[in-house]
DNA sequence: CCATCTTTTGAGAGTTACTGTCATTTGACA
DNA sequence: TGTCAAATGACAGTAACTCTCAAAAGATGG
């Protein structure tokens, strides 16, 4: 994650780490590498909203990027990933971490969460709505999303596990890591349903008091 | 069987309703149908005990279910639909729905859940604890088995929807039963990572114990 | 039992997401 | 500038589906 190992002194770029992270000293090989992937994306996204997700296809985003269909595999094991992938995981972690361990951990989610999201409405509410539109509305989509591997439930494990100092997962943080990712997942799709009209803060609210309080009233 | 008619009298069978639906006269061409799919499924799970889900075609299937591929398609409409499709959401919602409704809705899942749980490994134990296994291993499964299509959350979103007496499903219900579908899958998904040897009955209790404890301990 | 209608099936051709290989290009670095 | 490693493109292949159409088999009315 620092310098590209390129040992050619980056220079240095104070300010939060987040940033220096995103804007640090990149080799011309990975500016490239960006930039392809940010036009794979994008060309992607233009002709998903012109046509839909199922009726473009791998050949077409391709054609638009103006790489080969094999390229677009190198930068996306799956079309499904085109729309899937996003790279907060690891922030998410920190700030779960970053929490009092004496926490209540529900209480400690709710936090992180409603901070992520802030973020996320600040920077890119609109991509966001839309990959959220697709996903609710693209059967494949919604299935790959609570996959393990892409979604917040091998995340919210791995701090339960970390912050008991234990070194495999319990029964019980097994079930508490799944119930509360897909509890997320589906709030922020939700939000989506909503075209984005609901305020997701408040939504997130209500998530957590149904968790907290052991679904009373239902 | 008898009657190859349909239509004209049935000749009432009495007993439990379950029962005379399965066992309701069937015209030759239902009951043909019915062997086929379980030639076709009984094949399959051959195949795939012995060289893997991946590696077993629906080409290999078909030809060892003495069909065409195209004949498959017509009876799953996927191939992932071999492993997740079941029959058990009538007989689930049924009795939830038999529960009384000033239960604490948990409570009833509890219940119903282990009630279900019980008639399966009564019945057929070795099939669930081979699927969950697959499902277990097989990302694509896993992937698919959270769909929304195949999951238990619209079932229990049905249940919550009518035990209130509301047309539509509110926002909590929508999170309740997300989450709760969520962790009663991953609880069958636990026992079957233990081969089958811890108690899944017990594994229920716990996994509602945390849903109810809001989460406490964490 | 026959004639007709409907459902089910098989054959085959086509699409698309993905995989693997190999030669060529392009940036990194000395 | 020359050498090496990474990135790319061209190409061939696989397997899960989809569609269409004609043949086969069960259902039905006489």
């Amino acid at each position: 994650m620092n310098a590209t190992r390129p040992a050619t002194a980056p220079p240095a770029a104070p300010g939060n780490p987040i940033q220096v992270m995103l804007e640090a000293p990149l080799s011309l090989r990975e500016r490239k590498k960006l930039k392809t992937r940010q036009t794979i994306r994008r060309e992607a996204y233009r002709l998903i909203a012109e046509q839909g997700y199922e009726n473009t296809t791998v050949d077409q985003i391709a054609a638009a990027a103006e790489i080969s269909p094999s390229t677009f595999f190198r930068y996306f094991a799956t079309k499904e990933d085109l729309v899937l992938t996003d790279e907060y995981d690891p922030a998410m972690i920190e700030a779960l971490l970053a929490r009092p361990s004496d926490e209540p951990f529900l209480r400690s989610c709710r936090e992180a969460v409603i901070g992520m999201i802030r973020h996320l409405l600040e920077h890119e509410r609109e991509e966001l709505l839309v990959r959220m539109r697709l996903v609710r509305d693209v059967p494949a989509l919604r299935a790959r999303m609570m996959d393990s591997a892409n979604d917040p439930r091998q995340l919210y494990l791995t701090v339960l596990t970390r912050r008991a100092g234990v070194p495999e997962p319990t029964f019980t943080m097994r079930i508490a890591a799944t119930a509360l990712a897909a509890a997320t997942t589906e709030t922020v799709l939700q939000w989506a349903e909503s075209e984005g009209a609901e305020d997701i803060a408040d939504l997130v609210d209500r998530t957590f008091a149904v968790l907290e309080n052991g679904f009373a009233g239902l």
